[in-house]
Parts: structure tokens; sequence; C-alpha cells
DNA sequence: AATATTTAGATGTATCTACATCAAATGTCC
DNA sequence: GGACATTTGATGTAGATACATCTAAATATT
């Protein structure tokens, strides 16, 4: 269902105020279908982010204001995720011999184990994606869509 | 600063990934400023958005229910930010005579004064957006992001 | 008509977000 | 070296979300 037809608007003031809201309601759809992909293994989104992104070190450790950075909601509170994680038993906090201020963050095997699996489901969901944006249509939505971030 | 910088992310697994982080992150972004901008008057943007389809309503009661599939976000408690929307005196429920489960809301003359305001503030923010995307750059955007929600 | 099913909305609970504040460690500037 | 500021992460809180459950009312089924 189009999103004009979701938010049952018959007009906007602006296409722009269109493109807004569009934009804010496509990803809260994607997130709930994520939401509902992620639920059988009992990590939500902003969970399955954090460990993306600790695979992506290969092992080595990254301070949890380093995940914080990368995190696609700047404003997820990085420091309780990692409780839950931990409560899991999916990552291990590490003290930072160099900073002792800093709190270093390493997948445990079970939690390695796990965003293994969950990839393969992302990246599932990923490739049926094919057919709803050729690569060029892709690449212009992002560059359209970047233009709002990159905004002075 | 675009997504890709953002996100700290060199490369992504395929374009159409890509897309997908934008969007949400981009929403995100979005987001957290009309936050910003609300904040001074006391409502969320999730509040707001309420506000604004009672304002469509130009008076008219219209169903909880209603308001429900309106939502931008579909998972909004609806019945509870109404909650709060009363507790601030800007809506009032009223009973509906043709069917007793329904719960009508309506605007206050506060709540309109409210709303008049902010959408002031939010057009202004709007118009602001037409050095970002021209026209059919936004409907461009629109009908690629739409492609999402139209999947099967 | 009697019963069952569906619908509208409220509410309980656990979790999460948004934001402020705090403490400890480090940096900076004189 | 010492006063002050900044950074890092934890935590308190108010409020929102996600989801299940509950009640009352309306509608469908038999």
């Amino acid at each position: 269902m189009k999103t004009s037809e979701a938010l049952q608007m018959a007009s906007f003031a602006s296409t722009q105020e269109q493109l807004v809201l569009t934009v804010l309601h496509t990803a809260s759809a994607m997130l709930s279908k994520h939401r509902v992909l992620l639920k059988p293994y009992g990590v939500t989104p902003e969970q399955f982010n954090i460990l993306r992104i600790l695979r992506g070190q290969q092992g080595k450790p990254i301070a949890l204001r380093d995940i914080s950075n990368r995190m696609i909601d700047k404003n997820s509170n990085t420091s309780r995720l990692v409780d839950k994680l931990l409560a899991k038993g999916l990552v291990q906090r590490e003290a930072c011999p160099e900073d002792r201020r800093r709190v270093d963050i390493v997948l445990t095997p079970s939690g390695r184990q796990l965003i293994e699996e969950l990839k393969n489901i992302m990246d599932q969901e990923i490739s049926s994606l094919n057919g709803v944006w050729s690569e060029s249509e892709a690449k212009n939505a992002i560059l359209l869509l970047d233009r709002w971030n990159e905004q002075p």
C-alpha cells in the first residue's frame, strides 16, 4: 500500500512534505518487518545493529563509544542495549588498559554464531529487494535521501 | 553527513541494503529534528501527528480507530497518546451516539491554537526543503520508496 | 432469540527511547 | 603541578512502544 493510502491523505501541502512523510512511514514499516523477522531469535533491530557492528570488527574489540557512533539511530542508548546482549551471553565487556574510561566490547562464540545466522536471514531479505529496485534506482534513491542528511 | 559516513561503513553488501539503511537512518534523523522543534511546545512528533490529523478534520469528530489508521507509525498506541493530549487540554473525548464502542476525538480551542502555531513552524521547515529536492526529484524519490510499501 | 464472533478502545507489563545527570578518567592550559 | 574542562560510560526518569489481555458493544450465525 502506498504511503498516501496508508496515511489516508488525499493531498499534501507540498511534494517535499509528502516525501518526508513517505520516508518516515516507510522506515517505520521496514523496522516493523525487521522486528518480526528477528523476534524468534530474541533480539530487537537495535540489538541486531550492535551485533552487526561487532561482526564487522572480526574479533577486534571496539569501544562502546565507537559502537554508538555507528548506530543507525544515534539516540540509541548503547550502554543499555549492550546490557541486554550481555544478559543473553552474546557479548562480553573488556577493560581497556590504555584508557580506563573505555569499555571494549567483543562477541562471545554464541554471539558470533547468532549473528552469522541472522545475517543469512537478513541477506535473504535484502536480496528479495532486487525485484523492488534496480541497482541504478537504488543508487538514485540513496543520493536523493542523502541530500537531506547533507543539509547545512 | 551522508549515511555511509554517519554509519562509518566503508562498503555495503549491496546497494539495496545501503538504501534500506539510508531510509532508516534518514528517518531517525528527521524524527530527531522534529522532536527538537516540537519540544518547546511540549508535544512529541507522535502527538503532533494526532493533532495534524485532527486539524485535517476541520472540527468534524473522528473516531480513535480512524486516527490510528492514519498514523505514520502504525504501532503507535493512539489511546495513550490521546491521554497525553487530553491531560494537556488539547483534545476532548466525546461519546459517539450511533456506536457506543467508539470514542470521538475533537480539538479544544487551545489545541486548535497550538496546532496552527505548530503547522506554521513545520511548514517553514518543509519549505526549506525546496532547496534540497526539486519537485520532480521529490516525486521520483516518493515513487521509489513506495515501491517497498507496495511489495506483495 | 440465543449464542458466537468481531470490533473499538482501555489497560497491564516489559522493554526501549530520550534526555538529564553523575562519576571517573583523561586532556588542557596556565 | 594544579584548576578546569572534556570525554566515556553508567544510571535515573519520564514517557513511548510492542504486545497481550480485557470489557463492552455491535454484528453475524444458527
